[in-house]
DNA sequence: TCAGGGTGTCAACAGCGTTGACAACGCTGC
DNA sequence: GCAGCGTTGTCAACGCTGTTGACACCCTGA
């Protein structure tokens, strides 16, 4: 509708020829607004060309096919994440709630773009925001006095897992409303039924079963009590050699020294 | 091709009429074939139908839509994945070996299916399949001694971190190979090579960065590092009332008593 | 025997990603 | 100034997709 139509050669003098309307920039700034408007399913080049007042195939000047387009996308988005998380986090916080937050920051951000964040979870933009991101982890990561080689692992797993983690939850976010219903009310109606006798474990956790809707934040602070049981255990041996006689249930894992 | 054709009424005497040709069930089964010979992207109705020797419409009398078909897969596959880890975990073990492998086996079945992976990953299937599978787990943690409130944490936690990982792992490893080869080699190109002024820690980092090329275990021993944790902090009140001065560093959570 | 429901067939629709030929335009070297 | 060239937008078309509605067949139950 906003497009010039015909144009042939009816240009009007009064325009200086906007020679090169599209560039990648604004094309991805079309295609985000459109995801945001109308959801991921609606990013097909007709509509996008639609929405730019241009033809559909016009955009293939720009990306090489749509999967690169969406990679461009995910790039940017991945960006946003990383930097709202490094903003939204205080300067003077402990490291396990630096990284709670930072966690949720990323979270919340691939939630808000559902279909995109599986595509983005997965890949390894080697773009700018990207190295922030893992410098200001392993930042404050540096704080648990932790051996390098040790902190590298960490961040690995802690990243990584929070990547599959939201991925996982925008998807399910992205469910349609009546699923996600059903499946989360699958806790009370269906588990809590189930006949005692052969399944007895699932009876005698059925008061507890609807109470944990998101595990998010548990699984967060199991691997953060993980971290502080390794720290407690490369402590150890610095302040006494050997203080306690029972070592059968010592967390520290016997790998990380070769 | 394998169709007898126009058929009208020439109906051969000898055979007994197969009036139902198609069911669920067979519809799966082809549905899984054509999904394990030749990916994911081959699921069409189309190429179902090829492959059934029938029209490709036929499967609309037995599934809604493709959704309908691809849900039903799902449960399948997931039902085969809780299977196959109930069965190969050994029942002499503890508790964290037969979590590590459960983990493992849940993961290698969804890798092998990795579009209906993040399908099948988020949804909670209410089967009798997943019931087991949950029983199993809460059998195994109870091992810990830890209460029941906690173990049902735990298991949500561990369930969904498991499911995440899983798809995770699935959609990336479904990368076509090149981008694969590309997003691998990165820790070691780009992030080797980037100035230490700026990345003072990434760079300090550099000798371990790759590796690490499957953070999954070093995600899972965190968490069971954790819980490890957490059954020293519920046991240590039992054995002695106060002992050690230095609380500043016990990792147990104030939030599992109430 | 006959109605009815379930099942497979067929043609068609709208939409998708993608390609190739073509036209308009700006830039560069003469 | 202008010819040539590369870039960019346009247009028509291809082959594919999921899905629908009318139709024909056949088994079952009354």
């Amino acid at each position: 509708m906003a497009s010039r139509t015909p144009l042939r050669g009816a240009r009007n003098a009064s325009e200086p020829a906007p020679r090169t309307e599209l560039s990648r920039r604004r094309i991805l700034d079309a295609a985000q607004a459109l995801i945001e408007r109308e959801g991921d399913r609606a990013l097909t080049f007709r509509r996008l060309g639609a929405e730019l007042g241009v033809d559909p195939t016009a955009a293939y000047r720009h990306f090489r096919n749509k999967d690169d387009l969406l990679l461009a996308l995910g790039d940017r988005l991945l960006g946003e994440a990383i930097d709202a998380a490094v903003a939204e986090t205080p300067g003077n916080s402990g490291w396990r709630e630096r990284m709670r937050l930072a966690a949720h920051s990323i979270r919340n951000t691939l939630v808000r773009h559902p279909n995109l964040a599986q595509l983005i979870s997965v890949r390894i933009t080697q773009g700018e925001h990207e190295a922030l991101g893992i410098e200001a982890t392993l930042a404050t990561l540096a704080q648990t006095g932790l051996p390098t080689r040790e902190i590298v692992a960490i961040q690995r797993a802690f990243a990584d897992t929070v990547l599959a983690w939201s991925s996982f939850s925008a998807t399910f976010d992205a469910l349609p409303a009546e699923a996600k219903a059903r499946d989360t009310a699958a806790w009370v109606t269906t588990y809590r039924t189930l006949p005692a006798a052969d399944f007895p474990h699932i009876h005698a956790a059925s008061p507890y079963l609807d109470e944990f809707d998101d595990a998010f934040d548990i699984a967060l602070d199991l691997m953060f009590d993980g971290i502080e049981a390794r720290i407690a255990a490369h402590e150890a041996p610095k302040a006494r050699e050997a203080s306690d006689s029972s070592n059968a249930s010592t967390p520290a894992r016997s790998q990380e020294t070769e």
